[in-house]
Parts: C-alpha cells; structure tokens; sequence
DNA sequence: CGCCTTAGGTTATAATGTTGCAATTCTACG
DNA sequence: CGTAGAATTGCAACATTATAACCTAAGGCG
C-alpha cells in the first residue's frame, strides 16, 4: 500500500504523481494520452471516490469537450486497458490506479460511508489464487476483489446519534 | 467446496438439494417461497451458468407468470437476501449459492469459455480480509471475489485450431 | 368477516454501456 | 512536403440492466 486515502494527505501530490506516471507510460508503450483522454484521467484522480462513467460526462461538456457515452467510455478503455484506472464493478465506478505497471490482482476496500475506494496490494490475495487454481485446476487471468465496509474516518464522525446518516467527505 | 462443476455430476440431485435447503430456510425464517419465487430459483439452478435477470422474464412468460422487471428483480431480491443466491457483479448475473447459510465472504470462479461459474469457500479469503481490517483500520461488512479464466474441461475441449472460439457447456 | 401486511401487476423511466458509420487527426514513409 | 493508412473522435441510435411509483390482489390473524 504506497498510501492511506482514508488519512489526511497531499493529494494534489496524489494527483501529479499519478499524471507523471501516465505519461510515462503512455511513452514507453507508444500509447496517446489525447486531451481527453488526460481529462478524463485526471478528473477521475479528482478524489479517491470512484466515479461513475455518466458523471464524468457533464464535466467534460463544460470543458468544450464532445459529452456522448462513447466519448467517455472509449477514454475509459483506454485507461483500463493501460491499467492506469480500474473498474469497481459492484458500484458500477471508476477509480485511479496508484501502480499502474502492468495487470495485477486487484483488491479494493470501499467505505460505505463517505465512498472512498482504498487500493490494496495483498499477499493472501496471491496466495489464494493459487489455492483456487491447484484445486479447480484452472488457469486465473483476470481477478477483482471488493470489499465493503465503514472506515477509520467515518466511524469516527459517525456518532449515536447521526448514525445511519451519510458523512460525506469528498477528498 | 461442496463439489466442483466443471466436472460430471448429477445436476439433479444439486437441483434437488438446492430447493429442498431453500424451502427449509424459509420455514425457518418464516419466508415466503412463492410460486415466482421458487420457480425463479429453479431456473437460476437449471445449470451452473449465472444467469441475467432479463434471460429469466421470457422463460416465467412461457409459463403463464407475469414478466416484466420488477417481477423478476423482486424475486432476485428476496432470493439474495435470504442468501439463496448470489449476485456476480463482473457479469451482471445470478447464480445458486450452494450452502446457503447466513451471509459470507464470497468467492467464485467463472469460466471465460463456458461461463460455469464454481463457488469456493477459502480460508486465505477470511485471512485476507482480517489483514484488511487490521492494515486499515476499517470494519468489512460485505466482500466479493470474482475470479476469472479457464476451467479445465474447456481447456481440455479447446484444441489449438479451435482456440479462441467459445466452447458452449451448459451443465 | 374485516383489518393489516406482504406480495405481485403495470407503466414508465433511470442508469449504464454498445454499435455502426462518417469525419477528422495523427503518423509513417516515400 | 504530401499522401496513404491507422488511430481517434463526433454523432445518432440503440441495447442492457435496474428502479420508481402507484395500485390491486392474496394471505395471515384477530
């Protein structure tokens, strides 16, 4: 885990590494980081709360930007296909990838709460892929695996008497 | 893991078993397992393949059910919050759950190729989520892990020049 | 029965994701 | 340069998945 998203941090530092990183990428591959493609990548960075494909449309209309799904999806594939995004399937949203080097196992904690997706590098997710294909005998390509929860930082804010009640942090 | 269906067995006894542990559920809890219900639960169990809510409307109108959305997705619902099936949110389908006892970590393998899906109970799974809770800090309420590849009859039935082409099982 | 709760019928609509094709832009290569 | 081919984008329509709202019917229970 290069970082806790649930603690107060430098996220605009967040959010230029992650740019730097694309770009690197995107460079060694050959790949073209177009304009919106960039856009897209960098407003989804905006907060470590994924983001749904249909919000991300408004924000480039705003920007000049052609705004009808395809536009928005293309990018998307793009940066799922270059694993600089990843897709949370049980919400339907789109999030940052903090490692973007090549397909990884990919295990998400996502707060309930304030919506917040924390990326998790975990040796028992590994390890259980290769119990899963030692016993089934089957070949694993892809993986995801999401939980769900409250964390450190709505429990927190969450006293008796707002319980049940949304904290909505945003960061 | 209860069996593994990949490989030949009597699916009529699985099917058996199946609405026989569902129908004692819901006496237990005082559930009603109405006609849609039972007969949506039966159909989900008619192989091992999940199955989307929309395959499910035209195969109740046949049989004289009411078949539009709400019907179908409210079946779905009273179904997974009895834990009876299960939810497989990369492919936006439903499929039985085989030991279908209080709420669990869930994991499955879902064959690319023919689309049976193998439920797994694994103990790397719980470690993994206890590793989550104490390296974040958060408390995990619900958790899906959604494998994805090749099963070993398919692999076994995927001759080179065949490669790459489906290999349509529907056990 | 008569009341209440739960389940189901019906219509419409929301949310998410794709297809197909034309127009444009970029890149490589002569 | 300049042009051919590939990649990207614009655009319109459509497909799939899921939910809302409101009403009727059925079952449980005094």
């Amino acid at each position: 885990m290069s970082q806790n998203v649930y603690e107060p941090h430098n996220h605009s530092a967040c959010v230029r590494h992650a740019i730097q990183e694309a770009q690197a990428l995107c460079e060694e591959k050959g790949a073209r980081l177009t304009r919106v493609r960039l856009r897209v990548l960098e407003l989804i960075w905006q907060s470590h709360k994924p983001v749904g494909a249909y919000e991300l449309l408004p924000l480039l209309a705003q920007e000049g930007f052609n705004s009808a799904p395809p536009t928005v999806y293309r990018a998307l594939d793009f940066l799922l296909e270059l694993g600089l995004i990843h897709r949370l399937s049980t919400i339907n949203a789109y999030v940052g990838c903090n490692r973007p080097h090549g397909s990884h196992p990919v295990c998400f904690f996502i707060c309930n709460c304030c919506g917040r997706a924390q990326e998790l590098e975990n040796d028992k997710l590994r390890a259980m892929t290769r119990q899963v294909e030692a016993l089934l005998g089957v070949t694993v390509e892809q993986q995801m695996t999401e939980l769900s929860g409250v964390c450190p930082a709505c429990r927190e804010h969450t006293t008796p008497e707002t319980s049940g009640e949304h904290c909505c942090h945003d960061h």
